[in-house]
DNA sequence: CGCTAACCGAGACGGTACGTCAAGTCTTAAC
DNA sequence: GTTAAGACTTGACGTACCGTCTCGGTTAGCG
């Protein structure tokens, strides 16, 4: 595109190959020891790459994880999954007919996230981060809102449909049906299996439909 | 630990004075600073005792971390509510008569818990450091694990009483049970209110005892 | 070591500043302290410098001493006394035309150099150290041997002006003329003044038996 | 008995196995690991003794380490060498009726307590604390000057023969017999065998330039 | 074509905390 | 009241990364 933002007047180009070095070197060592042992200096010297240049373009280890884990290449059919983190679009693609169907789809997608075991360590080490330094929180807080706002969007869905009474508290009823699958990430230390997310979705929509 | 058991033979007896005011310093610094910000030295320092001492007594941040929340003086009208650890004596003293009522009470106190800032900033920091290092996993997931099996006594006593269905999957409702505790706790990053606790037992409950 | 010899391809520039005050530093520690009471902990904070610093460029504490005591600047007429470590060319500068007059020459050189106080607690120190640590032995005994090494060519030389018998037990004679400055020095605990040489190369040369 | 001399009034007996333990440790440990290596703490672990206790006999490892050299059983057949650390007993026992035997003597006592590995270690050891620590160099400084003193008896007694010059310079004369040997042993780093003892003391005789 | 950026690698630098070790002192219990 | 056990303060160790910085050298686009 010819109308470009950034202003500028020459200079060296970036190197593509350096970035995309840095982010596979961060999953390899996320994977192979985890997010805490993982350091600026060992993603750099595993990439090959100077340690400046790792901060040149990412300014802390919680953004630089979020990135890589971002572009891991994923397994499954779903080319870009990760473009489903607007709860519009993502709203928009999950929608079954049924609170029922789009709970399932919603919980199989999230619990296909965690199975991957570097967004699944990734996830776990940023959680982390956000308690050890709430400045660097944000990367990890805004991908969770951005869940939960989804979440909302299709409980909103099932009221205009009135599937559930107008009356039902969707706060509680968002907290209810995240709130399982972070539990048992972070606080059991095992996360859960795909297949779990369907007797979860079960479990809470008889919570949340048991006025009906 | 800081409890020892074994019958000593001679020697100088522990300072006491040193170990009480060690955990005190943990717990302030912890108010303060945070747990990614304590630092045993910095406990050292503050306790006006040798690092040394601090490595005698605790073998890890976290279990030192652990110990200064466990000896927190309760600020409720509870003299000793850390004395529900144990999961059977726990569900002796929770004891209502009702599935509804137990769950209340047990949700009141762990919302309780989580509304002191001690309390609440050790659960955080453990919970992180349990992410970071599985090998000082341990303080954070035995908490947690008594808890859920407390959880577990009241369903199972529930059954027996004929509240809920003989059927029902006690394991997925445990994680529902305490599912939202953890989500506002660890991911919105903002310790429920205590008054809160209703709310979600009236939820779950209602979940688990649709079929009924 | 300090000096590197490697052409630099990036980095840096190593700070000299920093480097001298490091090495200032130990000589006044030392004369000040002693060898004993020297830790790198100190210089550091004597040089106001990182204790990383230090420990690039020194791996050891006897390396660190032994390279203050080298840029010591000397008090006396001589620019330079420490080009005379290599033997070939310490020899040349030791000429005078006998083995009496080569030998006191030697000796005024090396009582001098313990007469300096930098350089007599660094020999000390370092000869300690060899004793206790036999790994960081290397820059004392180096020191030492192109000593002795410089008093064999000075006796072959002798050897080849027929001076001497050839039949000359020139190690046992080594022995001999640097045995009484280093029990002065470590045994006996006073580095022996300048003016000494020349009676002990007098007593050298012609034994206790002389005048038999 | 009824008349006690020793005026105690009670308490528990010193405890010579005790005693006898912790000397023993030291010298293994000293052959072992080297004085370096040896603590006070190793030590008492070793003997299983409390620290403590042996602290309250021996003030500083170099009092310690020297007691342990002194009572290590002699291998040769001379049941109690070190019973000549008195000068004037000393020069009692070695008196052949020539200074050339004198010192060969004496050189062979000398080169015979470094071949024995605990002593050289012991006296390698102290060397090197008197250099570290004044104030712990009295030990060594006394084994030390107890044999200078000797020496100063033999050469006095060969002046009073008129082997040598009654103008001989026997302080001179001494460093030149003594040098050798701690040079050897301190800075050389190789104890010199039992044999060489006799090249040094024809070497010390006779002087570099003898033949000429 | 040369100027001007911005990039990149290398690595020095001041910091901070780590967890370990031993020193030497002190307090208590046992004999 | 000596001996044993061991808690305690103190201080330095050597290591690891942090995040910042200053270089030399490269590689574009713009004028």
């Amino acid at each position: 595109m010819s109308t470009n933002s950034t202003p500028r007047t020459g200079g060296r180009l970036r190197n593509e190959e350096a970035h995309r070095s840095v982010l596979e070197a961060t999953a390899a060592l996320l994977v192979e020891n985890g997010y805490g042992a993982l350091t600026i200096e060992g993603v750099a010297k595993r990439a090959n790459v100077a340690k400046s240049t790792v901060y040149r373009w990412w300014k802390s280890k919680p953004e630089l994880v979020m990135d890589a884990s971002v572009h891991v290449p994923t397994p499954g059919p779903d080319p870009a999954p990760e473009t489903a983190v607007d709860p519009a679009s993502g709203a928009a693609e999950i929608d079954t007919g049924s609170l029922a169907g789009d709970l399932a789809a919603f919980l199989a997608d999230l619990y296909g996230a965690a199975a991957d075991p570097v967004r699944a360590r990734a996830l776990t080490g940023l959680a982390a981060e956000a308690q050890l330094d709430p400045g660097s929180a944000a990367p990890f807080r805004d991908w969770a809102r951005t869940r939960r706002e989804l979440v909302l969007v299709l409980l909103a869905r099932a009221v205009a449909r009135e599937e559930i009474p107008a009356a039902t508290d969707v706060e509680s009823a968002a907290d209810l049906v995240l709130g399982p699958f972070w539990y048992r990430l972070l606080v059991m230390g095992a996360p859960p299996a795909r297949a779990e997310g369907a007797a979860h979705a079960a479990a809470v929509l008889h919570g949340i439909a048991a006025g009906k």
